[in-house]
DNA sequence: AATCAAAAAGACCGACCGGTCGTATTTATT
DNA sequence: AATAAATACGACCGGTCGGTCTTTTTGATT
């Protein structure tokens, strides 16, 4: 906020510490994340990182704060760009499935592999993981909705159901690229979602594409 | 193999052992887990683990050894007693997702939290899930095929295409239904299936069911 | 140039980690 | 009853964990 070199230098550290946070997570899990190893990455001391955030938990918190304004910087802004209704729900969903084709992260996803990991961790950082969850569903179904409203999806369409379904060819791709041949699921993933919007559309020309 | 009473007490030591690691390891995942814990969960010393296995790693390959029996035993095999087919795959996968919403692992899906918790740890383990994941890949392509072999399938579908969306769906399912409500992670994957089955089915007769 | 708070550093703590070792107990065979 | 192997145990090792403490450095303000 404000611009005095003071704050300005400890926000630059912490913002220079949560990007790699985000990376080194991704890789060990938000769980499994070392201090000693984040500060070494960064060349600071791990004692320092306490006078910026109380706890590893707050810094985790913080951790998935991050991640999310990278989601939106990387996947969300660039979809955005395509034009509302069906185009833009099939450039989200590329976009989020060329990130891990394209491995930006060597771990993978850092929410997908976060999320699994706190199945059996209930507490403060899963929440915020499940508020994260909530808020990216309640946008696919906003981008679905959108394209019911100016009818290029059939109005018979179930929004809720048809978002699911979109996100979860987001996930097993996310799990399948690392684990298994990254071209694979990604086509997979691609054309399962192409044949489901396929299914829907109104209007075949929105959705140009070689095979079905 | 044996009836051998030494053999048999170290066989019954180590199937304890093992069953109790799937469960510890869905929970705090199978890099995370801790063998002090396991043995103290046993009431048995850490140090006779090594006993069985040389390391942790030959215990956490074990691990995923049983649990791809206990699937076996849980999962694939109740849907083995349905009809060749259409009928069969869609066994499968409720019998798949039951699972998950009847909540048995307290922590969820052994494989799923597990294969994401490796997604940045090449190694032994990493390709013994690789491996599971393969065989559980193929049975499903299998099923299906089978299905488009008895012509209740469409001829012109794509089988692995249709078994990774199927597959997909477990995937997603075993991750809401711990993180959000799990009835509705429930309901969707299971409509989803059906509505993707319906969609290549040659007769409606074979999945009779009350909403689309 | 002096000041003073933000920031960074480094030594240190108890707890827990995977793993080793020597020893005691069980069990089938002789 | 004696033996030998399989099994189990408790003490202990070096290393790493999250976290605390005190001290030093930095840099804008006066």
């Amino acid at each position: 906020m404000t611009v005095d070199g003071r704050v300005a230098r400890g926000e630059r550290t912490r913002t220079a510490v949560l990007d790699a946070a985000v990376v080194l997570a991704t890789e060990a899990g938000l769980h499994g994340l070392s201090l000693a190893q984040l500060a070494d990455t960064l060349g600071v001391s791990k004692s320092g990182l306490f006078a910026h955030w109380r706890s590893k938990e707050a810094l985790q918190l913080a951790t998935v704060d991050r991640a999310v304004e990278q989601w939106q910087e990387r996947i969300v802004g660039p979809a955005l760009r395509a034009p509302r209704g069906v185009r833009r729900i099939r450039a989200l969903h590329e976009a989020r499935i060329d990130f891990y084709a394209a491995r930006v992260l060597p771990g993978g996803c850092f929410f997908a592999n976060t999320e699994f990991e706190y199945n059996a961790r209930p507490g403060p950082v899963r929440d915020r993981l499940a508020e994260a969850f909530d808020r990216w569903t309640a946008f696919l179904e906003r981008l679905v909705g959108e394209a019911v409203a100016a009818g290029e999806l059939r109005d018979d369409v179930d929004v809720r159901q048809l978002a699911y379904e979109i996100d979860a060819l987001g996930i097993a791709a996310a799990m399948r690229s690392r684990l298994l041949d990254p071209d694979t699921a990604y086509r997979h993933a691609r054309r399962g979602v192409l044949h489901r919007l396929r299914a829907s559309c109104t209007d075949p020309t929105l959705l140009p594409e070689g095979q079905p």
